[in-house]
DNA sequence: TACTCAGGCTTTTTT
DNA sequence: AGCCTGAGTA
């Protein structure tokens, strides 16, 4: 891991143990210790295919480092023939730690990591079978957008009508289900747009190639397509791994299974652990059915389903079953509870109704605070929403009650603008040939050379094939600019070569100080009023400080492509408010799901582009939700709430009605939905008073509250076929299909869409 | 070259 | 309502 170029050491080490065959575990292993029947199950079972379908809650971080743990101590294979793979780096390096608190050093000789990390260090033994040379580099989103939107405009399209954004949406949903530029299917004809994104995908990845460089779609298609062009080096990785474990495979795209599967064909030990009822990520690719088709991908595959939750109080677990039966094409999975619970200190799932979004706050800020002074903790309390702008509110409620927090979302440390600044200095000392790192800094700070003078270097750049590094070089030396851009360029290549030339000989962290203040980059946010400036000033430090862990800047920087860590920094006693799908994998005593009204939460857009499927989608997202929670659960909706600066009046979501009565108790602030007349509501009174009921004690709900309980409205009704029909956004169309609430319809403008008649009227 | 103003857009997010 | 982008001007 230390030095990223050296290639592992493939030659079996003189292990007596392995030569001699699988060695016998002992049952009282320690990591076999107090597993449940079918978790020992998932844990033993090491040959041939395995799914194991594990439900929120039952311990699969348990059974997946466990089963690593066995694998190791059967001898059945050395560390480096065992790939596991996860989704993101924090779930790699748990996985890691707990393997080696269980088996000691063998761990970390296991092909453990991401599957962009472990298409990295495969991809950079091959990289010439690819058109690229070992020392590729890796372009994050922000590179990749800004590569793609020059392409766009060398093609003369103007960004207007053809955003950046949406060209590389497409782009790595091709990539996504593994299609490369030549491999796309001939797209339906007349439809100019999608033959525009082929032609623009296509130039993409020419310039990608031109860069020597990849982005992160293409760590996974280059390595399929490596797998697909040179059987010996196929042959070679499906005879390496012999054990295959992949987490969270509900959320693997096309790309992914194609090359697990491939990676499967020697051996067949695949062990794949998800749960279909949280795939919530198909909105990046990922397909559902490949969990749904395991048993028919891999013949003879075995079944283990986990279905004890040692997580949930019996009341959430069963608001949770009861809404998720309301999807369907589910492999069906019951969760019942692991332990026993005191059926005094038992909640019900609680839901409330509020006037609006600030009174929503209040009132769980308020539920928080109660709790705290009943001595929970608050790292112990969640709020969940479904957008983030929801967060907003309740941080500034929870900065006006002083109560700790901590927002996760947000852009994180190495996406800011400073950071990728500094970044770009660093790669481009490294690699002269990194242009878009040149691109980016020659002039930050401002240093005359504007849009003319860059023009000038690319043009040359690409009239001799250069990067734009030499380029500026060479046309420094030849005195072909005018004197002041000359000057000012000549001054900029100069200081980078001198900055290279420093590199083997000063301590990494020193140079990237020398650099970044030499540069007068720093200088530049020192001298801004603006008021973060302070602050980029202070992350600046951070960076160099980050730093000093590594050997040499170069290995830094590979760390840096991948391994963008989320620098939640988890210490303090602090409530935790992020979004639902930032939470999937955590639990918390307390969880808050604000903001369940229509059209929020489901949310509009998924109805509007998925229909049905996008519907389910959400409902797995409310499921993931609600079993975050270990005791209680407070659901809270608004009657109001400003949405893009806009009053709007709110529908409870149709999930509050899908939760069983039995399980929930429905209360609503006096006035609101239960006197019918629509008058707004007077604010309660008690919100203001200082001393809060408490979860124990709390307010008799409102009487007519739970009777007139609104379900919700579906203003649509069905439609016929060839009926006219409007949408607010699509406009006008013409009914071509209906299957129960979903139509698909074609609009005069929008051309034909799918979605849910509630958004229909007749027209 | 650099700054200011007007217009469009606005789900979820990892690597 | 912002926020970012692009175009237009000093």
């Amino acid at each position: 891991m230390s030095d990223p170029f050296a290639l592992d050491d493939d030659a079996p080490p003189p292990s007596p143990a392995a030569a001699a065959g699988p060695l016998a575990v002992p049952d009282d292993a320690p990591w076999l210790a107090g597993l449940n029947p079918e978790q020992h199950q998932a844990v033993t079972i090491l040959d041939g295919p395995l799914l194991v379908l594990s439900g929120a809650g039952t311990g699969k971080t348990r059974v997946l480092t466990a089963r690593l743990a066995h694998l190791l101590a059967s001898r059945r294979a050395q560390p480096w023939q065992c790939l596991a793979v996860t989704f993101t780096n924090r779930a790699a390096r748990e996985m890691r730690e707990r393997v080696a608190a269980l088996v000691g050093p063998a761990a970390n000789d296991l092909w453990l990591g991401t599957f962009h990390s472990i298409c990295l260090r495969i991809l950079r033994r091959h990289a010439e079978a690819v058109g690229l040379t070992h020392d590729f580099t890796i372009l994050d989103a922000d590179d990749q957008l800004r590569l793609l939107k020059r392409v766009i405009e060398e093609e003369g399209l103007d960004v207007k009508s053809c955003p950046p954004q949406a060209v590389m949406a497409q782009i790595q949903r091709w990539k996504d289900q593994a299609l490369a530029p030549d491999k796309l299917p001939a797209g339906r004809p007349g439809d100019a747009a999608q033959a525009r994104s082929a032609r623009l995908y296509r130039l993409y990845q020419e310039r990608l190639r031109g860069l020597n460089a990849c982005d992160f779609g293409d760590l996974l298609l280059h390595v399929l397509t490596l797998f697909l062009g040179d059987e010996g080096v196929l042959r070679y990785w499906q005879g390496r791994f012999r054990y295959l474990l992949v987490d969270e495979y509900q959320d693997t795209n096309v790309a992914q299974y194609l090359w697990l599967r491939l990676l499967a064909q020697t051996h067949h030990n695949i062990c794949c652990v998800g749960d279909d009822d949280q795939s919530i990520y198909s909105w990046r690719g990922a397909e559902i059915g490949n969990i749904l088709r395991f048993e028919q991908d891999f013949p003879g595959a075995k079944l283990v389903r986990l279905e004890r939750n040692y997580r949930s109080t019996p009341p959430i677990l069963a608001a949770a079953a009861g809404l998720i039966a309301h999807n369907e094409g589910r492999l069906g999975k019951t969760l019942r509870p692991g332990r026993a619970h005191d059926p005094a200190t038992v909640e019900k799932v609680r839901s409330r109704a509020v006037w609006d979004g600030e009174a929503e706050a209040r009132m769980v800020v308020e539920e928080i605070e109660a709790l705290h002074r009943r001595g929970d903790r608050l790292s112990g309390m969640a709020i969940l929403v479904r957008v983030g702008f929801q967060t907003r509110e309740f941080e500034e409620r929870l900065i006006a009650t002083g109560v700790p927090y901590r927002v996760i979302g947000g852009p994180r440390f190495y996406e800011r603008a400073e950071i990728r600044d500094a970044l770009a200095y660093l790669r481009l000392v490294v690699a002269p040939s990194d242009s878009l790192a040149f691109e980016r800094i020659v002039n930050l700070p401002k240093r005359g050379l504007g849009n003319a003078a860059l023009g000038e270097i690319a043009a040359f750049a690409r009239a001799q094939g250069l990067p734009l590094l030499e380029a500026a070089r060479r046309l420094v030396a030849s005195g072909e600019m005018k004197p002041r851009p000359r000057k000012a360029l000549g001054e900029f290549v100069a200081d980078i070569d001198r900055w290279r030339a420093l590199l083997g000989s000063l301590a990494p962290e020193d140079l990237a100080d020398t650099i970044l203040d030499e540069s007068g980059y720093v200088a530049m946010w020192k001298a801004d009023k603006a008021p973060d400036a302070a602050g980029r000033v202070e992350n600046l430090a951070e960076l160099t400080a980050a730093i000093a862990e590594y050997e040499s800047i170069p290995s830094f920087l590979e760390h840096v492509a991948l391994v963008m860590e989320n620098d939640a920094k988890a210490e303090g006693d602090r409530v935790v408010v992020m979004t639902l799908h930032g939470a999937k994998g955590l639990e918390f005593d307390s969880v808050f799901l604000p903001g369940w009204e229509e059209e929020v939460f489901p949310h509009v857009r998924a109805l509007e582009e998925g229909g049905n499927k996008g519907l389910e989608e959400e409902r797995r997202l409310a499921y993931v939700g609600l079993t975050r929670a270990r005791r209680r659960v407070l659901i809270s909706f608004a009657a109001n709430r400003r949405i893009y600066n806009q009053w709007r009046t709110q529908l409870p979501s149709r999930f509050l009605a899908e939760i069983p009565d039995d399980e929930i108790e429905r209360e609503a602030a006096p006035g609101l939905f239960a006197g019918g007349g629509g008058e707004p509501a007077p604010r309660d009174p008690s919100w203001e008073r200082p001393e809060r009921p408490r979860w124990s004690d709390r307010p008799q709900r409102a009487e007519p509250a739970a009777a007139s309980w609104p379900k919700p409205v579906r203003r649509g009704a069905a439609f016929a076929v060839g009926a006219r029909v409007r949408h607010d956004r699509f406009g006008l169309g013409t009914v071509l299909a209906v299957e129960g609430h979903t139509v698909h319809v074609a609009f005069d403008e929008a051309g034909p869409r799918t979605l849910i008649d509630s958004y229909l009227t007749a027209a």
